[in-house]
DNA sequence: AATGAATGAGCTTTCATTCAT
DNA sequence: GATGAATGAAAGCTCATTCAT
């Protein structure tokens, strides 16, 4: 990319990255088309290609952005005494409901990440997601297991929470409005009922 | 379609069926190319279009085919007198594990079903969709929820599992070979851990 | 061409015949359709290439038999004695309406060849053309110019009456039924009134 | 149609709008091919479609366009005072001639619009065509037919005429090239001589 | 002889990318 | 820096022609 990027005014440079991710989070790398992010942006085709070499220059970038700033929104709105893993994984939802302020689409453009399916695509984004994971660990590692019994695998738990609130999210926007707290009692009744089933 | 289709030697119809279902289910509706399904099936170009006016209408055939033999298989495999929601569900699986002695990526093709976005996509399969999923509950409706814990609301439950075997699957799908009994091992140690955490 | 082609059954013959001048007629040589000379005709699409090589040696038949056929019904109901110009013309007008007992489409296509503007076509067909004018030359060799007027040009007389009775031809094929009859009344209403201004 | 498309520089436009005039006329609708347009008009295939959104709205808008500029020319060389027949049908012609200035297609474009066969064009056009109609009319409207005599039906006249007209154009295309003042003296040698003999 | 399944070149249209202004 | 006109490779689809049966 082309570091003059952050020069451009802020307002500018968020413009480009919401239609970004909002095109990609909508139909994935391969369909997200030039067209539709002039469209939902405002900025001309020419001004994307001047800063990002190309589409999948585009994608490398908004994905590396995302994350980073998902990390950090992760990060400011974690308790960073809390050990209770359910109240860390609601606090983590709180906490992509918070980015929507500034990036709409930036909950979706997550859960669209995971499951991109484009090699290409996925290729692109590796590094930058092995970060991201690295650091959600990192945030889940004072996450307490003691209480949860012996029955229950935490990582067959976690994977399972991770898919559900995944898809939740995606159902969430396909609705006409995302009503950011129906979505954080939701998603907070899957934890508390998985938490009553798991603790001893 | 045209009818002759099925006029056609069954391994050629089964060759193109294959050749869709494994196009379709790896990039979608829409990035699904022709040029592709040419490749991978060795049919030419020019009959697809002979049997299957255009892409819309292979797409509604292949999604009919799959799940009405998906269906066929399933009814097949599940033992009418089991009552355990867990049993009937490995059952289902393994009787997907069945579906690929002929068609490889079905089981594939049934996740990106629920997983496709595109809305014309989405409006031709819905029909054929709401028939199989009607079949499915009644398979699941001898299942006796009668020793799951009341705190586990089956409704979540089962969302939470559907959503994690289909992204089990596509994580087989990805690896160079997919081994079916350790696709089924992991599937059943999944089941098994929900089934001690929700029955009294 | 395949000279067995003479030896099928007349019927069949024909029917490929006016298969063949149908689709040519209204679709001229370049949008042509095999397939929907199959549908009109019932002939299957092997037997078309089996006889014509291909659409040019098709086209080329085609077009010398239907130019064959006319110049012999032309010349069985031209009366050889008549001399009157106006009453040879509709003369001809008449034997056109009788070919369509066998060619129900022969009168159209008689006025498509002389419309038909491909390059390609035109110089197939190029010979068969000019024996055909020399033919209806001679027949109208008979007609006797002398009542008409130094000022009316024959040739310009005639191209005129020509490409009217042309014009009229196609129009009556876009109804939909062709009432021969009724043609032939508007045909010789506007040869009579030439006649009449053309005539000391 | 992108309304962009007069944003152009006018020689652009122009060039655009000949070379799918010269391939529609001579090849109709249907078998006009883009790549055709692409190699006499030396603009890319993108750019077509940049313009205008497919081939029906091209077709749409060049034959409006045709229409529209040839309605102007035809005003401007019309005589407003000239009343007799033959004079105003030769002005017409001479208009007809005019145009070959800018759009040296425009009068075979205009027949080969009266000739269009195929269906969906013909509705496309339909609109168009009928405001043209209208406007000759009233060109027309101050033709004084009192010299004409009785026998000769105007209607008839007048569609013998524009068929011949038609026709003579068409050829004059033909030739390797089109000389205007030799198509003029022989369109005017066809109407003297009917003027002649329908005159009292 | 007769069929129609099978092919691939060519057509219309889309879209990432380039480039003159 | 900013624009959007311009490009061409590739996608979906058609159709004359071939060929196994």
């Amino acid at each position: 990319m082309n570091e003059k990027f952050y020069d451009l005014k802020k307002e500018k440079q968020d413009k480009m990255i919401n239609g970004a991710m909002q095109i990609f989070a909508r139909y994935g790398y391969r369909h997200a088309s030039t067209d539709e992010m002039v469209k939902v942006s405002g900025v001309s085709k020419g001004l994307w290609f001047h800063y990002f070499e190309n589409k999948k220059g585009l994608y490398t970038f908004v994905t590396g952005y995302a994350l980073k700033y998902a990390i950090l929104e992760l990060s400011m709105v974690v308790d960073a005494k809390e050990t209770d893993y359910f109240k860390l994984m609601i606090q983590m939802e709180r906490g992509k409901m918070n980015m929507m302020e500034k990036y709409p689409f930036l909950p979706l453009f997550l859960v669209s990440l995971s499951k991109e399916r484009d090699e290409e695509a996925i290729s692109l984004i590796q590094e930058a997601r092995e970060r991201y994971d690295e650091r959600i660990s990192e945030i889940m590692i004072k996450a307490d297991y003691s209480k949860i019994r012996a029955k229950a695998e935490t990582g067959k738990v976690n994977k399972m929470i991770t898919y559900t609130l995944e898809a939740l999210t995606q159902e969430y926007y396909e609705s006409a409005i995302f009503r950011k707290e129906q979505y954080l009692e939701e998603a907070d009744s899957y934890l508390q009922m998985i938490k009553s089933l798991t603790y001893r």
